[in-house]
RNA sequence: GCUCGGUUCGUAUAACGGUUAGUACUCAAGAUUCUCAAUCUUGCAAUAGGAGUUCGAUUCUCCUACCGAGUACCA
């Protein structure tokens, strides 16, 4: 009696699939494997004027890449997908390779008084609307006008017969019924009703083309699929009432699907749906992934490309209109599989909050292990010029310079450990994998630039001139004017000066050629206090010079961390090169 | 214009008709640190407006406002 649970996700491939998209697509297979139930995707390409090329194929990928995987449909060449338990009496699953299925089904809707045939060319309607609006309103194809119209239900039968096979332009249009209320159920808004006589005569099939609209293509496939749930956009919620009365007229309203219809998503700021235009303007992207127009060639950005995880994009989609109905936000596939249910999703749009998509990748940037984020991290140390060897023995050249775990610095090469090493130590810090080259880009390479003496940018005194007497770099801007810039002056003092450069070198030689021991980052953390506070120095003054000197910047990783990788040789030849540099 | 849908902190959301209206993101402050980040603590911040039903309304009803969708031989 119960029926076995198939939905479908219906997408036309007149472009690169919405994130929006992405998400119906998404509740369709969390309702359905949920229920044990099957996933379809159904491709509806009844309209040949919209077709672009690669649309489909991009969908199936973009699905793919977020692990919604149809059941039933086509794979990424156009073929069937198989499962082992069903040969597949669905198929095909594109409608242009359904053509000859329709036209019956609009033609027994016409025997049976429930559409029938229109002359009307498009350009006769365009002036009927037209002149509809100068007067102040609107034209509609239904019970009022049908009777002034050149259709079926006017001309005399010879006629229509006639035109019927004569002629190539003329449509099937659904006979609207007059004044009647339709009382639908939606599982998402409840209850709704709607008068018919605000309803128009909806064209169904299209002698021009041989293809019906999707209105026809939708039910008749449904049923022949043997859907029992359709989940959809809000923008299909005023044709409901029309799909209701087709199942009526089709005497199919005992196997008609339950009907669901989800919200839009919305821009983050300001009113309206959410627009590819939002996403370039704010900086985030509105696709799964990169898309290529055919047509421009302009590329669009896509989250697979900007570093983002399907794990997080598949969960933050889930989350947006939907809730658990407890405080967890956190949800893999199958976890969404398990709690998903259609009566918490949310009735009213959702604008979408592109900081909380990036706090999700940062959640699941976290819960990777170092050597899966390595895998990932390696090509952008080789786009960097970074090589990366798997064996320290032979890749890296006679006097390489190794302390703990291998690192070639004047040959750019680095073994897998020592990135394992580095990933480990940054991966707290980063919201996506290439932002590790950003935060530890001079754990591989020397700085050869070095900040304005790490004042912060925006500290709002950073114009001053530069006192000809102070400052060892014309570039930097560092302040003595103490009555003004008092605090400038002070952290700059901190970061750098002929100070603070000789007790650095001090430092640089008591490591380098005094100290023996181990150079691990918690046993040299010990060692640089025990020495720096032995000789009752500033420990702020001496490791805030020491980071400039080693990275160039101001901010950023422990000064131990730093010299536990790259070692003495090269703490040593960086000394060198800022004394060289900044004086 | 007409039809349908929607409205809780800036955002996403929670709250049997009874709560100091909760949580997360963002933002701010403090703690911590050699700096930054992370972390921890604290804080800012909402029931669109008006009637009605009720002992009691974020929750139910109606009106208004605002937002969205649809109004194609597009999906």
């Amino acid at each position: 009696m119960e029926r076995r649970t198939r939905v479908r996700f219906a997408p036309s491939p007149t472009g690169p699939l919405h994130m929006g998209g992405v998400r119906t697509a998404l509740y369709n297979y969390l309702y359905a494997k949920q229920r044990g139930g099957d996933f379809i995707i159904r491709i509806e390409d009844t309209d040949s004027h919209r077709f672009v090329p690669g649309a489909e194929q991009y969908i199936i990928e973009a699905l793919n890449w977020c692990g919604i995987v149809p059941d039933e449909g086509v794979d990424q060449e156009g073929k069937v997908v198989e499962t082992a338990s069903d040969r597949h009496p669905h198929a095909p699953y594109r409608q242009s390779q359904r053509r000859p299925i329709y036209r019956q089904y609009a033609e027994q809707l016409v025997d049976a008084g429930w559409a029938y045939y229109a002359f009307d060319s498009a350009d006769e309607l365009n002036e009927r609307r037209a002149a509809a609006e100068a007067a102040g309103d609107t034209f509609m194809y239904n019970a009022a006008s049908r009777g002034s119209l050149r259709n079926s239900l006017t001309l005399p039968e010879e006629e229509v017969r006639r035109l019927v096979e004569t002629t190539t332009d003329w449509t099937i249009r659904f006979k609207m019924p007059h004044n009647r209320i339709v009382k639908m159920e939606d599982l998402i808004r409840g209850h709704v009703e709607v008068n018919t006589d605000t309803l128009d005569d909806k064209v169904l099939w299209k002698r021009a083309d041989e293809l019906p609209t999707y209105h026809l293509a939708n039910i008749v496939d449904d049923h022949l699929m043997e859907i029992t749930e359709v989940i959809r956009g809000e923008e299909w919620l005023p044709s409901l009432p029309l799909h209701y009365l087709l199942y009526e007229a089709f005497g199919w309203t005992d196997t008609m699907p339950r009907f669901a219809h989800l919200s839009l998503l919305l821009k983050p700021v300001g009113n309206g749906k959410l627009s590819k235009r939002d996403g370039d303007k704010l900086g985030f992207p509105v696709f799964p992934l990169a898309w290529k127009n055919p047509e421009t060639g302009e590329v669009s950005h896509g989250y697979r490309e900007d570093g983002y995880f399907p794990e997080a994009f598949v969960n933050l989609l889930a989350m947006l209109g939907w809730n658990p109905g407890d405080d967890r936000e956190l949800f893999t596939l199958p976890e969404l599989v398990q709690a998903f249910s259609l009566d918490k999703v949310q009735k009213a749009g959702a604008k979408f909050n592109p900081d909380k998509a990036k706090w999700y990748n940062k959640e699941y940037l976290r819960m990777k292990s170092t050597q899966e984020l390595t895998a990932l991290f390696v090509p952008v140390l080789e786009s960097h010029g970074i090589q990366v060897v798997d064996c320290p023995c032979n890749a890296l050249t006679a006097g390489a310079r190794f302390e703990g775990f291998g690192a070639d610095f004047s040959n750019h090469i680095f073994t897998r450990e020592y990135v394992e090493a580095v990933v480990e130590l940054v991966k707290e810090r980063g919201t996506f994998v290439a932002d590790f080259w950003d935060i530890a880009a001079y754990i591989f390479v020397a700085p050869e630039q070095f900040a304005d003496f790490g004042i912060k940018a925006g500290a709002g005194l950073a114009d001053k001139p530069a006192d000809p007497n102070r400052p060892i770099d014309p570039r930097a801007k560092v302040y003595d004017d103490t009555a003004t810039a008092p605090f400038l002056a002070k952290d700059a003092d901190k970061f750098w000066n002929a100070d603070n450069a000789a007790l650095c070198q001090e430092v640089c030689n008591y490591i380098c050629e005094e100290y023996k021991g181990s150079m691990d980052a918690p046993v040299l953390e010990d060692v640089l206090e025990t020495y720096i506070k032995g000789k009752e120095w500033p420990m702020g003054k001496v490791m805030n010079s020491l980071r400039l000197a080693l990275t160039g910047a101001a901010s950023g990783l422990g000064i131990a961390a730093i010299l536990s990788f790259i070692g003495r040789a090269e703490f040593a030849r960086r000394m060198a090169f800022v004394a060289q540099r900044l004086g």
